[in-house]
DNA sequence: ATCAAGATAACGATCTTTTATGATCAATAT
DNA sequence: ATATTGATCATAAAAGATCGTTATCTTGAT
């Protein structure tokens, strides 16, 4: 006496025919002939001893029994679904090297670390640097993937999605925003934060003056929270040490920036493919709020 | 291009040379040839496309790959397992009558909510009465199953499980426990509290009077509260109105109690198994303990 | 009466299991 | 060491069962 054990493709079929309540579309959506699909739903029902199915005139309706092993079929094709893509994922290997931010770093490893899990066999390299320079680097082959920053609407890449900037101090301070504003900046260069900050003073007439630069948010935060300097940042990468500053603050409002993945030339790689769904899938989430 | 299913029979086959970790052993299991279980394990990877064993000398190892298909074979092969009995549990239809003592009323609704999500199509009747005259009805066949309560090996019936018994009052009385006893009892009778109370009573010497009886707690409840007399439960039927009392009260000690499940003499129909099953898992806790 | 959907029958192809046989490895004897 | 034995697993070939298709029939609705 072997255990009893269901066929997942005549329940494949049973959802089939829940979704279209027909068995003719059913057969369609599943490739199947109707005689096919017909004789499935049988031998469903032969193998269970359970008349699944009712027909009043042309209507075809489940019977409780239907309806209760609909549900088990859909938790266990959702499984094996599941399963199925799991012993798929690990089977792609390669290496690929994504460029990124060095602001995003912080915001990237829970992604990094959901991509290994999924895709155990890819090497995955990231590169820091600023969005300029890893746009070229991606134009270059140089990296498979860029993830960068940019001021809204400019062209290439897709979009990721856009987060509102905003001026931020110190939690405790209470800067003299007073012109020239002292403003702590990234290295000179194409920055993004930099140009929206100097275009959105220059349009409100304000002056300023860069009290500090540095490579990154680490550099620059000793001044901000001590008080010595406002900074840009996006929302998201507030801090319990950062305090942002509104309207009241005199200072002008600064415009969403994007976040848009870049992709090298060349065709994407297996890997390089799931990496950016996957990045797309994990930080879509905070769009135009506001 | 037709979603791709694993088939849970080769899924079994793998489980079970995992578990014997030998291709013939599982064979032997499943009841297939030694030579069907080698292709079976081919065609599982053949359809994965990935190796899921290794064989160095004569021992059989599984790959990374095939400990995680492993994973996710057990798991669908548990979903499965339940699906299916789920689907036969509602196939079992007819109707049955359990005996039970009017104090454990409210101990079961619990176990029979479960038995009907689990047999929908079986009609349960549930009868009370003393357990001397549960056994009575359930050894003329008025009743499929009786579950009694009974002094510490009686024959008759399977033990489901011994409970302590213990003396009790209304939480905040302290009653006068000299000579006579005021006692509430249930109904005279054949009634194993009442029974065990009199002798333990007896046994030490002590007198007592029967203050008050009634057919069930609930009629006995508002003259214990009041203080006006104790009463003998089972540890398990305490309720925040009443409070135990230990061997500092003076009383003597009580024996343990058991459950007994008494079945009809002729063979059991299948519901009655299935209750009788349940009733033996879900009560089946409390044991010894003390 | 006609049309569309579902059921049934018969056939053919494919896939699965079995029987039979060969290969490999470990252990024991020579 | 070498040979032999025993056992396990893999492979080949054949029988058998199963599944899907084509074709036809039935049934219900317009």
């Amino acid at each position: 006496m072997r255990a009893p054990t269901f066929d997942l493709t005549l329940l494949r079929t049973l959802v089939a025919i829940a979704d279209t309540s027909s068995v003719t579309a059913a057969a369609k959506r599943l490739a199947y002939t109707q005689s096919t699909v017909s004789m499935q739903l049988q031998r469903l029902e032969a193998q269970l001893a359970v008349s699944l199915h009712e027909r009043d005139g042309r209507r075809l309706r489940f019977t409780a029994e239907g309806e209760r092993l609909l549900g088990h079929a859909r938790r266990l094709l959702a499984l094996n679904d599941e399963a199925w893509s799991d012993m798929q994922a690990r089977q792609i290997t390669g290496d690929l090297t994504l460029g990124i931010p060095e602001d995003y770093a912080s915001l990237l490893p829970s992604v990094f670390a959901y991509f290994h899990q999924l895709y155990p066999a890819v090497g995955l390299t990231v590169k820091c640097g600023t969005s300029a320079h890893l746009v070229e680097q991606v134009k270059a082959s140089e990296l498979d993937l860029a993830l960068v920053t940019r001021q809204r609407n400019s062209p290439g890449g897709d979009v990721i999605r856009r987060e509102p900037l905003v001026w931020a101090v110190g939690v405790h301070q209470q800067p003299s925003l007073s012109d020239p504003i002292p403003l702590a900046l990234y290295t000179p260069g194409a920055d993004v934060f930099r140009e929206v900050a100097e275009q959105a003073l220059q349009a409100a007439g304000r002056d300023w003056r860069v009290a500090y630069t540095s490579q990154s948010m680490a550099g620059l935060a000793p001044i901000v929270t001590a008080g010595l300097a406002v900074v840009v940042v996006t929302r998201s990468m507030l801090t319990p040490t950062l305090r942002p500053l509104d309207e009241s603050s005199g200072l002008p409002a600064l415009p969403m920036i994007e976040l848009a993945l870049h992709r090298a030339p060349h065709r994407p790689s297996e890997p390089a493919r799931r990496l950016g769904e996957l990045i797309r899938e994990q930080l879509a989430a905070p769009s135009e709020a506001l």
